[in-house]
Formats: C-alpha cells, structure tokens, sequence
DNA sequence: TCCCCTAAGTTCGTTCATTGAACCGACGGT
DNA sequence: ACCGTCGGTTCAATGAACGAACTTAGGGGA
C-alpha cells in the first residue's frame, strides 16, 4: 500500500503505527529480521510473499528507519536488511503477538523463548521468568516448540529447528 | 488496500494472531473496543471506515471469541459488541503499538494511560510506574495528551477529551 | 393510518493493493 | 561466450476496500 493504505482522520499513535507496520506481510518480516533473516532471497524463501510485495515492504520499512540497508560484500555487490534500534523495539509487539495466537489460535507451542543467561522462559510481558528483566534481543535464545512444523524447506526454516540467539544472522 | 487474509504457510503463531487481528481496520476496531466504544453507529464514526467493511470485521471478531455480541435493549432490538477476556488480553499489544508509534513517528504524546489507584503512568511494559503492577483494564484511565486533535466531532472523540475509565461504555 | 426518523446492516459498481509469472541486469564461474 | 544466481521490476488478473445507495425493522408524531 505505501500509497493509500492510511488511517488518515485518526488521532491516535496505534493508527500511526499500524500505517507502517500494519499492511500485509511487514510484521512478519520484522519478525523474520528478529530472527536473523538479513538477506532478500531469505526472506522470500521463508515468507513466500511475492518478490514486488517484499521488495516493497523493505524499502518502505528502511526508508521509516525500522530497518537498515548495508553492503556486506562488493563482488558481486549484496546488500542486507537489518534492524535499528527502532525496529528492535518492536520485538515485545511480535512476541506479544506470537503468545496471543499461541494461547488462543493455535493447540501448542511452535517455538520457545528463553533468556539464555538464566536458561528461563519469557513471561507475559516478555520478561525473563528467572530474573524479571527484559532481554537484550542478543540474549533470547529460540527454540522449536512441541507443534513446530518439519516440513518446511527453506533454509530459514531449517535453521530454526535448531537453537538459535535472535539478530544472528540466518540461516 | 486489500490486507488480504491466510498467511498459510506460517508456521507461526504471530501468523496465526495475524490471520485475525492483522486485517486493515481490525486492530483499531479492538483499540476501540478497549476504549469502551460498543455500539455500530459510534465505532463507524470514529474509525471512519467503510460500513461493509466494518460489518464483516465485527462478525469475524465475534466469531473468534475476540468480541460477544449481545442484546442491550429489546425495543428496538439493539446489540452491543464488548470484549471478551481473550480480546481484553490484546491491551498489551495494542498499548506497545501505540507507544511504539509514539516514540518514534508522532512528534508529541496523543493520549496517556494512568493506573488509577496510583494515579501513576505506565511504562514499556504496560506496567505501573508507582506499583510495578500489570494493571487491569479496568484500573486505567485514559487522558488526553499535549498533542491531542481536538477537531473531530464524533461522540467518541468528543468523549475522549475528558479523561476515561477503559472498558467504561462510550460515549 | 401515513410519514419520517434512526440504527444497523447489505448491495453493488469503482478503485486500488496483492498476486504470481515473466522479464531484466549485474556479476561470477567455467 | 554461456550459464547460473541474486535481487529486483513489470504486468495482467484477481480480489479486497471504498463509498454511495438501498434495505430492514422498529419508534414516534400528526
């Protein structure tokens, strides 16, 4: 949408939001971005979005500043998409997010969370059930769930059946 | 400006929640529900979205168990949508969102959000700055902020000038 | 009774975002 | 020179959102 998908007589910053990271795909690809997904061809490959919808998405999504752009290698020249500050903090949104559904859409747990100094679990607000505190992204650990899927091909997906620290780059 | 809807491929449950609460319209639909708002008529003036639109999203809500429609008067007939407990437990999303948007996309502050017993203000984690407590939605009151539109007319908006118990029926 | 009003939808033609397949261009390797 | 890969862009078809008009169901006043 980029062009025409505004919630424009709203006075309120959860529409403001909700006109960046509300249209069709770009959660999921700040929470692949969470994960680690840095490069194009993985985040198509795991989403199954359509190439002109990704594209567009991460160009509306760097130009808001929730993600970066970098080049990590000149021959050829290859860029990556990576989380700003600003967009890490949209990680308590996506695992708010992910907990609901698990609760109340889905029969059991896909995948895990834990703070990996303490080796505990996530709470309801997304702090560590061993300390309390919030987690750096850098020290959540993910973890497959009882229900989580194999089928799945895509390298994004196979990497994640193992453990693996959130913003390490994947696959 | 179609969101479309399955994101089937998911094996997510931030997919999942998203296949229900990520459509266009649907997430504000839940802000005003949490807001008190009840009645057709008042959420079609505040949000400003399409009739058939809003009609479809408050069915496929109460289909979900995201919302109960119930009578509130039998002459006329007239029903009313609240949340239910699992809608109610989306506050946190829909408070992260917003501040979120806040922080990073709007200039000042829309709307505060108070926990009443204390009279204090709520942090990154929609936790009581005074009590350290997740408060209930019932305990929080809603206040204009300094960067309030006061131009909208509607009876919702024209209610939320004045501070708000949440859940309270508006307007 | 007749007429007008309100609230809550539904219908329907138009507009606009999403989709998926095909195409493109830069580069590396053989 | 040719092939393959990565990261896009283009384009026709689909389908969701839009907004105005219409419907349904009852209330109240003359």
């Amino acid at each position: 949408m980029g062009l025409g998908k505004n919630y424009e007589g709203q006075d309120c910053s959860v529409a403001r939001s909700l006109e960046l990271v509300g249209e069709r795909w770009t959660l999921l690809v700040i929470r692949d971005a969470i994960y680690g997904v840095r490069r194009f061809g993985d985040f198509l490959a795991h989403l199954d979005a359509p190439r002109a919808v990704l594209a567009q998405r991460l160009t509306t999504l760097v130009e808001a500043g929730v993600l970066e752009r970098r080049r990590y290698q000149d021959a050829p020249p290859r860029d990556e998409y990576v989380l700003t500050p600003m967009g890490r903090e949209l990680w308590p949104v996506v695992y708010l997010l992910g907990r609901w559904g698990e609760r109340h859409l889905s029969a059991r747990s896909r995948r895990r969370f834990f703070h990996m100094p303490c080796d505990a679990g996530l709470d309801g607000n997304a702090a560590c059930t061993e300390c309390g505190a919030i987690p750096e992204l850098e020290d959540i650990e993910v973890r497959p769930g009882p229900a989580a899927d194999h089928r799945r091909t895509d390298p994004v997906s196979v990497a994640l059946r193992a453990p693996h620290r959130l913003l390490q780059p994947l696959p």
